[in-house]
RNA sequence: GCCGGCGUAGCUCAGUCGGUAGAGCAACGGUUUCGUAAACCGUAGGUCGGGGGUUCGAUUCCCUUCGCCGGCUCCA
């Protein structure tokens, strides 16, 4: 008899039978892993326990803890869905089903739309089919009988993805009513997927191309544990109750307006504190660091824009140009064309370079209706942007200098996790890329390089840079684990070159520079969003609108209240004096829904000793203290911008 | 832009199978003067997102437009 010799993760080697399963395998070590098991690798590739192993290979189990047992649990997930609304919507097309970073998903072709009702049923069916046990079974079929098959099951969708990328004998995956063709792992049968939830039905393309067929997508997850499904749902909830649109309007902070249209962002007096707040720190920070303030005009004449190339490479983004005296004008896209014409009003020498010119600069985008996302996604932002002007040999200083810099403000908003990628080209795709092979290994090597002397883990993304450069990107990861893209570093040999920018060298001869773009928090209107549903409203107070609060307990105590309200103020705390005709446990209330960080209540007690009674948001009554030492105590956090307090 | 859902008082929402609307909270007035998360009574508040159509009559049905929500695509 053949046999077969598999090699343990533990370096033991065991002898079985030829096509002997992975299930058999499982069984032979212990009941217990025969359960657990989802898929094996064999070989370094993942199969189904089914799967006969017909040559000595290493072999692993891979059970619910490891992050790729997920995906397969959840790619089979996909397919139950697709069972289930093959058993209930004959007239449904499946496309495709993956699992996705936080569950699964699954496209339909169907002429009549899902209801909110039609996903209560299709988890009942789904519930059915688990009960059932259905295996997931794994077919073979030759190219042209297979699509033969799937023709006369009417599956155009799968049709057309069987004809671009299935091998001459292609496997497919049955399960009840549903045939698909996959490339598989499956888990063994249905009743082992034992937490799953139908989130949402959503409009999506086929091929993500929006001239395509309109699908509809269901989206849904699963988890090996009810525990892990019911933490999920509950994280969803959490993060429902941090959204920066609830919050914006419940704290009177911005507000978005049908009157003045889509995508533009009214500052309310209490996000205006903050965002001023924000652009004082800043401002400090750039002028300790080299940094050179700088304003330019919103709209310029549109032929500034050909030069720079945004007419052609940027039009679908801007607004219209507007008729100005048998000229055009263009609102501004971007900021870098204004910055590069004050590098152009004079000769500039080598003496002078790096020159670094910081703008708050806001700029227009016009943005297609269906994207734009409260503060997330706008028309109109205010950029922290910054053009530095520089000579080749000054490069990695300037970018580990934005680096550093951007670490900075992550510290100071109170972000503790991060990551970075280095966005480079598609080496398969030259045509898409401005500049020669040369010109862009270099980059990319300056730029890696910076980041490894830094000792900064990243990532790799081939085919993210822009079309004028390489960048760095760092994604912050907020207070519930939520990655946002804000900060950009952008290495550019393209405008310089379009716009001729030149300096004078030590040889006395004209060279061009390279010019590094970066903004930090990206827009101020994101930023504020994501610092929004990063601390869930309650600012640290050196952001706070409203500092403190000042409760008198009854009207004979307003007099007192006013003078501590008066002595903080004359501190330039913001402190505002709440002397309504109200239960102090009301004001209390309104203050902390406020998250307005100090309430200080003032008393019989407290006017008599020039005292206050400190009320934190976060840890509640702290008893009574000095007015002069409570404004001490204040002022030093206020001071050092403390993000925890 | 595309697919689907939605738009009623400042906010959250109910309601009218076509006969021009209601609650709670907020606001305002009064009573109450209170020690760490909602006192009580009263008053006022709506061109039912905008425009057009059908109809004796439209907030309700149809069309269109603007905006919002969930996605797709794209992005700071």
């Amino acid at each position: 008899m053949k046999t077969v010799h598999l090699t343990f993760p533990d370096g033991a080697t065991k002898e079985f039978p030829a096509s002997v399963t992975a299930l058999d395998v499982a069984k032979s070590i212990g009941p217990r892993l025969a359960a657990d098991a989802l898929v094996a690798r064999v070989n370094g590739r993942l199969v189904d326990l089914l799967t006969p192993i017909e040559e000595d290979a290493p072999i692993q189990f891979v059970t619910p803890s490891s992050p790729e047992g997920l995906q397969v649990y959840r790619h089979s997930s996909a397919h139950l869905l697709a069972a289930a609304v093959l058993e209930l919507f004959p007239d449904a097309h499946p496309g495709v089903g993956p699992p996705t970073e936080t569950g699964f998903f699954y496209d339909f072709y169907r002429e009549k739309p899902f209801t909110e009702d039609d996903l209560a049923k299709l988890e009942a069916k789904m519930h059915e089919l688990v009960t059932a046990d259905l295996p997931y079974e794994r077919v073979y079929y030759d190219k042209d009988e297979g699509l033969k098959l799937f023709k006369e099951k009417g599956e155009f969708l799968k049709c057309e993805l069987i004809q671009e990328k299935a091998e001459p004998l292609f496997s497919a995956y049955k399960t009840g009513r549903f045939l698909d063709f996959c490339r598989g792992p499956h888990i063994p049968s249905t009743g082992r997927i034992k937490a799953f939830k139908l989130l949402s039905v959503a409009g999506a393309h086929w091929k993500g191309d929006e001239h395509a067929y309109p699908l509809q997508r269901i989206y849904g997850t699963s988890f090996f544990t009810e525990k892990e499904l019911q933490e999920f749902l509950h994280q969803i909830e959490e993060a429902k109750k941090r959204d920066h649109r609830r919050l914006g309007k419940d704290l009177d902070l911005f507000s978005i307006q049908d009157d003045a249209g889509a995508g533009l962002i009214f500052w309310h007096p209490k996000g205006g504190v903050i965002r001023k707040e924000i652009e004082d720190w800043l401002r400090e920070e750039l002028v300790a660091r080299g940094y050179d303030l700088v304003f330019t005009p919103h709209a310029m004449r549109l032929h500034l824009w050909e030069t720079s190339g945004h007419t052609s490479f940027y039009r679908e983004n801007m607004f219209g140009p507007m008729d100005v005296e048998n000229d055009q004008y263009q609102l501004k896209p971007m900021n870098c064309p204004g910055h590069i014409l004050i590098y152009k009003s004079r000769v500039r020498s080598y003496r002078e370079l790096p020159l670094r010119f910081a703008e708050l600069g806001t700029v227009y985008r016009y943005e297609r209706s269906g994207v734009m996302h409260g503060l997330l996604r706008v028309r109109g932002f205010t950029q922290d942007d910054a053009h530095i002007f520089c000579m080749t040999e000054q490069l990695e200083a300037e970018v580990q200098a934005c680096v550093e810099f951007a670490f900075s403000v992550l510290r100071t908003f109170g972000f503790d996790r991060y990551q970075v990628e280095l966005s480079a080209r598609d080496p398969n795709d030259a045509a898409h890329y401005a500049g020669t092979d040369e010109e862009w290994n270099r980059a990319e090597g300056a730029l890696k390089n910076t980041l490894e002397r830094m000792n900064i883990p990243f990532k790799v993304m081939p085919g993210e840079a822009v079309f004028y450069g390489p960048k760095i990107d760092v994604k912050l990861v907020d207070a519930i684990g939520r990655p946002w893209q804000l900060t950009t570093v952008q290495f550019d040999f393209n405008l310089p070159r379009r716009f001729g920018l030149e300096y004078v060298g030590a040889d006395g001869k004209l060279h061009t520079p390279v010019m590094v773009h970066r903004a930090l928090l990206g827009s101020i209107e994101r930023f504020f969003g994501v610092l929004i549903e990063h601390y869930a409203g309650a600012f640290p107070l050196w952001l706070a609108p409203v500092q403190a609060v000042v409760l008198p307990i009854s009207e004979r105590h307003s007099a007192y209240a006013r003078d501590v309200a008066e002595a903080l103020r004359k501190a330039k705390i913001r402190a505002q004096l709440d002397d309504r005709n109200e239960k102090l446990n009301a004001r209390i209330r309104d203050a902390q829904l406020q998250r307005v960080p100090v309430m200080l209540v003032a008393g019989d007690r407290e006017a008599a000793a020039n005292a206050v009674a400190v009320r934190r948001r976060d840890t509640g009554d702290q008893g009574s203290r000095p007015l002069d030492e409570t404004i001490r105590w204040m002022r030093e956090l206020i001071d050092s911008r403390a993000s925890k307090w």
